[in-house]
DNA sequence: GTGAAAGCGCTAACAC
DNA sequence: GTGTTAGCGCTTTCAC
């Protein structure tokens, strides 16, 4: 029980009276050693209270069994339930996670990230930090070179690379559909800022559903935010500026909705009778504003899980097939959820 | 810039003319170079894109400068703000981090984990997940064993071990005694769950101020929730029959306290007019409540940050100068912030 | 079935 | 200053 220097494979080798190899393939659980050896080995393991060093198995096989996971705005609640989606998985299929924040949601600093999962040897990496702008441009420069499998979380099409994203675009329609089926007629939206593939997919659905109903879409009827309730709170009152006839807003996300609750009480407009109102995301504390909020559930947990499945399956593939894996573009669907602020 | 097959020190040395450790030299910034040698090898580094193996590394130096964290129930905002102070100074103090989450909050399983730690050669270990019942009872059977320095995140203060921690009980006297000082009579509480020491420390913070200002305590004047805005709902209906007279209630957390402004608002109780809501933890959205909300923030931004610096500064001292480091017990002080729900 | 030798990519200790 | 020799702890040939 008590080994104050580290036990090795070759302490329980020599104690069992075996070569290292043996012990490597009780450790390694091969056939080709007879029950009665194994047996003694797996005994003196246990009182050696012996555990192979992962890291020397990794130097030895150049594979380590852990994924890089890249991710931002953690003190967000957004990424964190996809974490906790990716941190699950993992742990189901047997893989360990090398984790790396950025420091900021665009920061263009990836080469030398890239570089420390490759010393790392990770065998894959989930990248489940948001398209902004052309931060994804190191895809085509890097990826060769890097020979280490990537997996996007929440980004755009694209050639060659495997995607798993939230039907952003499916959601934020179905959203405004229901504001025009209880009869809405002049229906806003707060988007999220448009260098975002997400928010830019959500006021795409937005317009679409209106267009679609044969309604207007005109730049008067939409403000933006950057996500935050405070942000939530101007683009709401700029947007009630511009557009004072509105009874009906998508808002591109839940927290940025939460302060249109809040201002929509100040300025006495009641909702849902004078305003319905609509976030995304479904995140567990909307059921609990006044009023309870109608939104779009994105299930992230479950987008974490698929992608490291999806991930740790590519791998699996091309080491025992030795196939080219076909790169997937990945939905989950989302859901609306109605409450009583629409 | 491009090599299909992984390019080692060893292929630096040859075409630099050298010997790899020469190489090995350059690479950790030794003194014993010559300037010339220096320049010519790192030129070659780039040419080759040149990484030294982080994983052959640690092996040979046993040190990885990696730290393992464990966390428990990302999916909450608690928990991921904390994770995210830990990355941001882990990535400032050249550290990586290797993520276990608990499947549970209170998980037993700890043997496995620890093990896979050490056999990753951890450099130190940071507990982030709560303490709840008896759930550090392996303190004493694993840790002399385990060879690793650990530091524990939130927990009550223990012989040999070190901790940061939110001081809740300052914090929680402090609403309580805010709650007296604006006039308040019938100050009840709705706790966390007790098998979780920070509820406990919440609930004795409460207890105390009312005590000290010489006001009556009873079991008629808390009830529990498990920090969910569901739970809170309950909770908060149950102390209303219990505790009529209730015209100030301190809340555990926040989200418990948001569905208390929600169902006060139901049953046509004007925040904070027949009652003051204060809350704990000070999350963002707090301030959009409606109303807002008072609370007691606790920076657990920098909880994480403050981990992750002791345990990499307790590493070093250990190392270059083999003391053996006293353990501490760190508190961050947590901070009242008046809104209009008190 | 089992063992010997070589190697994963690097660093530490000592020589020159 | 620089090279040589041994490891770090394990796996992978290839013998026997």
């Amino acid at each position: 029980m008590t080994d104050k220097i580290k036990t090795t494979i070759y302490d329980v080798a020599k104690m069992a009276g075996v070569s290292k190899q043996t012990v490597s393939r009780v450790i390694n659980n091969r056939q080709d050693v007879s029950n009665e050896t194994r047996k003694r080995v797996k005994n003196i393991m246990d009182e050696l209270n012996y555990h192979p060093s992962a890291i020397a198995q990794s130097l030895s096989r150049q594979k380590s069994y852990l994924f890089g996971v890249v991710t931002a705005g953690l003190r967000f609640i957004g990424p964190s339930r996809t974490l906790s989606g990716i941190t699950s998985m993992a742990e189901e299929l047997g893989y360990g996670l090398l984790l790396k924040e950025l420091a900021s949601f665009n920061s263009n600093n990836v080469k030398p990230l890239l570089q420390w999962f490759k010393s790392h040897q990770v065998d894959g990496i989930i990248w489940a930090a948001p398209e902004i702008e052309d931060n994804r441009y190191w895809l085509k420069d890097m990826m060769p070179d890097l020979d280490i499998p990537v997996l996007f979380i929440t980004m755009e099409e694209q050639n060659q690379v495997t995607v798993v994203t939230t039907d952003n675009f499916s959601g934020a329609k179905a959203a405004t559909e229901h504001l025009i089926q209880i009869g809405r007629k002049h229906i806003g939206h707060i988007a999220g800022p448009l260098d975002w593939w997400e928010a830019r997919q959500r006021k795409l659905g937005w317009e679409t559903a209106l267009k679609e109903a044969g309604m207007q879409v005109s730049e008067q009827m939409c403000t933006l935010g950057n996500w935050s309730p405070k942000s939530g709170r101007s683009a709401f009152l700029e947007l009630l500026e511009k557009f004072p006839e509105m009874d009906g807003v998508f808002v591109g996300n839940d927290q940025m909705a939460l302060s249109v609750l809040q201002a929509s009480l100040e300025i006495g407009k009641d909702i849902p009778r004078d305003l319905s109102v609509v976030g995304f995301d479904g995140i567990a504390d909307s059921e609990f504003y006044c009023p309870p909020l109608t939104t779009v559930y994105q299930n992230q947990d479950e987008l974490g899980r698929v992608a490291v499945a999806e991930l740790a399956s590519q791998i699996e593939h091309k080491i025992n097939e030795n196939i080219f894996v076909e790169p997937k573009y990945i939905t989950i669907p989302s859901e609306l959820i109605i409450r009583q602020s629409s």
